[in-house]
DNA sequence: GTTTAGCAATCAAAAAGCAAGAGTGCTAAA
DNA sequence: TTTAGCACTCTTGCTTTTTGATTGCTAAAC
């Protein structure tokens, strides 16, 4: 454990860099933040929180730089709550109000509010299928030769697919299919749609497996597919003094870009309401430079997806943090 | 009108500038294209283009660039045809083979397919919706307050949204509701729904304004909504030598991220089968860095949406152009 | 024992200087 | 009209110098 003077001495040097990208020396840390020592004694100190790991020194004559160590220990102890404005929280507010039909809509809102109040890169992905129970299925004729199968889902969330058919699908068809598939599946998990399930409906129709063949397929295919993933305000981090080195803004572009990253990273771990990743704590090469800040879109304990802040190491992580638990309380309460 | 060896000059620069991005000399021209003439010859030509337009000159002792004007002979005049490998085309045609039951689906394949060919981030939005005739409504009942509302159109696009209320649906009501949908809505363009038309259909309704006002104002909503845009390949981009300069970066960024621009840029001027724009020709300073180039993605005339590249004015014109035109062509007779 | 003033040592970053080389434009000859 | 030849220009890359910020250490003060 550290010292309450290290401690301060620690929080204002994160602080300060947070805020102007720039190592920090003794002097403006006696300067600025007062902390009733003199420069001399803030370095000495300094010196034993580099000799602990809180702290770095890019070159032997500058100011110190915080380690990812220094990050944690600033996430998990030093952060300040409720960094957060009244003008901002208005703002959130004015944003969730509006009423939404659908539930990626209002992930979208609140994915695009997030970067707006933070002013950092905001990600978002959808829940993931296999967990949802059906509520009802409805296939729906369009045309003579194209079938809509719409999947409901206990968590509000819809789900519809196109089949087409070379062959002609009658209305009395479709109405078997409803009735069968709604009697088998209502109240399974969306995964649970699989061969043996399959091999009942071929045995339950009476028709043409050229119906039944293309309508599993499709079905299997839509309830596999990845979830939507939103990326809002990429813009933003290109603002960032860290962006100005080319490797960095680069490897954030490939990050960005590659979508199967973006969604291991959104659907991992989520032991608690908020969870910082600093840098490559999980171990991925990929985001030494980057911090992710990520919470579950959440309504009545029911998951609706995942949505994050994807940013420097060298974040604001206190106004992230208490803008996220204001709009993740919101959005449940919703 | 420029003389056959200026020609031939100016196409050998550009041909080398975008292999190499580094002003052209006098001295590999000759070396390099062997165009029967000394450095001196070419290079008293070059003064010449110089001062038609067609090149620029970084400093007095630096080769020559391209200019806007130069790269739009380029493409106009000296352009190389079927700049396009079996190889590719075999790639191409694997890609598009894939049966798909949504069109989006293939809009999306085929513009991933053009940024791995060209090796440029592409992009991709839908069809206008206004300009699409309505070939079929149905509302489906999901649960007991929940609709939703398919609409087929005589493209083959379907465009689906739900719709909450606060009352009970009965499926007698929804059946009403398709009757009447049907019976005014068939053949029309999706951008007829409007005012004159939702007093008809309360005229004709003799149930509660709470059930019909939410509809046609989610309906509303869902035609006049921009079609989503797609973007492939962005880090491509990045891996180009332009893409050095901070500036540079930070332009492009901002323009794939503001969507507007993306749309504006993807919906305007058809008149060719395939559309350049280089640098700011279309007035928009954003983008005096880049060039773009589109073509309409259709199918038995009927348009499917737009599907472009963006990326250096030092884009190799030929292949893209290539590219385009036989993913086009390929996509026309699916 | 802890804190602090004072100061030499360190090192990056900016500025300045310099040599090399590439490319042009011009002139005069072919 | 073309080309060889050459002086002139200007970038690029490298080295050197200067500047200034910051540290770490020592010794005195508290």
């Amino acid at each position: 454990m550290l010292e309450e003077r290290k401690k301060k001495i620690l929080q204002a040097i994160i602080d300060e860099y947070i805020n102007t990208a720039e190592p920090v020396s003794s002097g403006v840390i006696e300067k600025k933040y007062r902390l009733g020592c003199s420069s001399a004694t803030i370095r000495n100190e300094m010196v034993e929180l580099e000799k602990a790991g809180y702290l770095e020194k890019p070159h032997t004559s500058s100011g110190r730089v915080p380690s990812a160590k220094g990050y944690r220990f600033y996430v998990d102890e030093l952060i300040k709550e409720d960094d957060i404005s009244l003008q901002e929280i208005k703002y959130i507010q004015s944003k969730l109000a509006i009423k939404v039909n659908e539930i990626e809509e209002l992930t979208r809102i609140a994915t695009s509010t997030l970067s707006e109040v933070t002013h950092y890169t905001s990600v978002a992905i959808g829940p993931r299928a296999n967990f949802q129970n059906i509520e009802e299925v409805k296939f729906v004729l369009l045309g003579n030769r194209m079938l809509m199968a719409v999947i409901l889902t206990d968590t509000g969330i819809v789900k519809e697919t196109i089949i087409k058919f070379d062959e002609d699908i009658t209305e009395e068809q479709v109405n078997t299919l409803n009735i069968i598939f709604n009697n088998k599946l209502k109240g399974k998990p969306l995964g649970e749609i699989d061969k043996p399930l399959e091999e009942y409906i071929f045995s339950e129709m009476n028709y043409s497996l050229n119906v039944i063949k293309p309508i599993m397929q499709q079905l299997d295919r839509v309830i596999n597919e990845d979830s939507n993933l939103y990326l809002e305000g990429a813009n933003k981090s290109f603002e960032l003094p860290e962006f100005k080195s080319l490797e960095v803004a680069r490897n954030f572009i490939n990050l960005i870009d590659t979508k199967e990253v973006m969604r291991d990273l959104l659907n991992t771990g989520f032991a608690k309401d908020i969870n910082v990743y600093i840098g490559d704590e999980n171990n991925n090469e990929q985001l030494k430079d980057f911090s992710i800040i990520t919470f579950k879109h959440r309504y009545q304990n029911k998951d609706l997806g995942t949505i994050g802040i994807i940013g420097p190491k060298r974040m604001d992580y206190s106004k992230v943090i208490s803008v996220m638990k204001y709009i993740s309380k919101k959005l449940n309460g919703k």
